[in-house]
RNA sequence: GGCCCGGUCGUCAAGCGGUUAAGACACCGCCCUUUCACGGCGGGUUCACGAGUUCGAAUCUCGUCCGGGUCACCA
């Protein structure tokens, strides 16, 4: 049996913003056709004239190129099957939808939007009461040649069910009863987005049919239309939601309430884009037989499959994603780190000799984004103001007594040191404690608080000491020394 | 409210009739160590509840409860 090419679309509207829950999908669409040698399309659904953003289709182009999902057809592109914008596709959607109403499966309508709004109840719970199904033929072709605004509908069966098979949740039944008879096309002429992703799916040779869960309900018309146009129904895989936390500890579809949820604004809150990638990834989905949890996008490729996939909603763990951003962190080769980071090292040393490895050695296993330098290392560019209470560790056998007859020793040695580097630093301290015969953080406690300020800092006092420079260094020993007034 | 879907640690999850019910994040403890972090080791009444099928159920069936989704000329 021939194997047909697995042919998967992302179809974002152009609203500007990309949700993860979006991303995400576009992520698994494009997943499922490139774990199967197959094609991953972009087509751009605006078909909501009255919501059109300026420049969101850039927004959806930078975001799919900043995490690597490269589509194989769209509208930037081209391909075989376009346009691959829906505007541009309109007289398509009619000529369909005309072919439906010839065929007895759809027909005009032409209820004003009053008269539907009538039609919902407090709750705005109640749909379209076929009104105008079984017009008289004559009366539509009177009030069509009059120009009377108009829509197609779709003309659902009354009565029985229909059955579809979703490679995620299984047959789903449900009452034919339930459906309404939904606009196909819109009275501006535009489709609606049931229809043009039905008529685009098929001309477009879409394999698998990828979408959110809130779908599911829908799919039914989905199949109806397949049916009445004769046309082979694809594959559906229905995706879990995401869901956020709220305060009540209750759950909700991820919204702006639980924090950003755009992955622009998770960039902006320093997220790497591949953890980002990596991270949504594991919404919903895990490998088969292994418990790998590091991915990079050509690794997703191969392991992906669509069994993997769970059908229960999944909250989205900022706390994970952070712990993943700094797992990429700590990954990165030394130049890379460096490259990254200096904007944010930069906020804080504008100009001067600076150890900048010794820095970046204990920046890189600390931090989970690169954000949090400047708050992390600003004592080193100005000394904060301390108690001298904080010269007393009791781990440490620190002792306010102990504390000066240490930081004198320390100024000693360190002033005589020829050449200020990590390397000397340490090795003159550490023979220095020994000399004194004092355990090493005995001598390295006061060190450090002298030098920093702070109980805790990132690195240890040889660290400091280095990045701070020779003169700097003294500087704040001495300063200590008269805190604890010696 | 009708219909649809879901329910394994706080969170993501493995599990597909027989397991000491994996792993990860978070949390707690210990170790490493000059603080913190990294790293290492260890810890926790997790199968919503109730029936049934079965020698045996987290796994199958039914009911209950809880959660979510959906009922537009929005996607």
């Amino acid at each position: 049996m021939e194997k047909k090419i697995v042919r998967t679309r992302f179809a974002p509207s152009p609203t500007g913003f990309m949700h993860v829950g979006n991303l995400r999908t576009a992520l698994y669409e494009y997943l499922i056709a490139k774990s199967q040698g197959g094609s991953f399309i972009l087509r751009i659904e605006d078909t909501d004239q009255e919501r059109f953003v300026e420049g969101a289709t850039e927004v959806i182009y930078n975001t799919l190129e900043k995490v690597g999902l490269r589509h194989d057809e769209g509208p930037d592109i081209g391909g075989e099957f376009g346009p691959y914008i829906q505007s541009e596709r309109k007289p398509i959607y009619k000529e369909y939808a005309e072919k439906l109403v010839k065929s007895g499966h759809a027909y005009y309508c032409f209820c004003t939007k009053e008269r539907l709004d009538s039609l919902h109840d407090e709750n705005g719970i109640g749909g379209y009461d076929r009104k105008c199904r079984d017009l008289p033929k004559e009366e539509v072709e009177r009030r069509l040649a009059a120009g009377e605004a108009c829509v197609i509908r779709q003309k659902m069966p009354i009565e029985g069910s229909t059955t579809f098979h979703d490679a995620v949740y299984g047959d789903i039944t449900i009452d034919n009863s339930e459906l309404e008879d939904q606009v196909l096309l819109k009275s501006d002429g535009f489709p609606t987005y049931n229809f043009a992703n039905v008529v685009d799916d098929h001309l477009m040779h879409i394999t698998h049919v990828v979408r959110g869960s809130e779908y599911l309900t829908s799919t039914p018309k989905y199949n109806l239309l397949y049916e009445a146009f004769g046309w082979e129904i694809p594959q559906y895989v229905h995706l879990p939601m995401i869901m956020g936390k709220n305060e009540d500890g209750s759950v909700s579809k991820l919204s702006k309430r639980h924090g950003s949820t755009g992955f622009a604004d998770l960039v902006e809150d320093g997220y790497l884009p591949e953890a980002i990638v990596n991270y949504i990834a594991l919404l919903g989905w895990c490998p088969k037989e292994s418990t790998q949890e590091i991915f990079s996008l050509s690794e997703l490729e191969k392991a992906f499959s669509i069994d993997g996939i769970s059908k229960s909603p999944a909250v989205f763990d900022y706390d994970k994603l952070t712990w993943l951003n700094g797992e990429y962190i700590r990954a990165m080769a030394p130049d890379e780190f460096m490259a990254a980071a200096m904007p944010e090292l930069r906020k804080v040393f504008r100009s001067g000799a600076v150890d900048w490895d010794v820095l970046a050695s204990i920046l890189q296993p600390r931090i989970t984004k690169f954000k949090e330098i400047p708050d992390l290392i600003g004592f080193l560019r100005e000394l904060p103001d301390y108690s001298s209470e904080l010269f007393i560790n009791k781990k440490s056998k620190a002792t306010l007594e102990n504390a000066p007859v240490m930081l004198k020793a320390a100024i000693e040695t360190l002033d005589a040191l020829p050449k200020w580097q990590l390397g000397a630093i340490h090795d003159s301290l550490m023979a220095l404690a020994q000399k004194l015969e004092v355990k090493n953080g005995t001598l390295l406690w006061p060190v450090r608080i002298a030098a920093s300020g702070m109980t805790v800092t990132p690195g240890g006092a040889m660290e400091i000491l280095t990045i701070l420079g020779r003169e700097e260094s003294l500087r704040r020993l001495k300063l200590g020394l008269e805190k604890l007034g010696a």
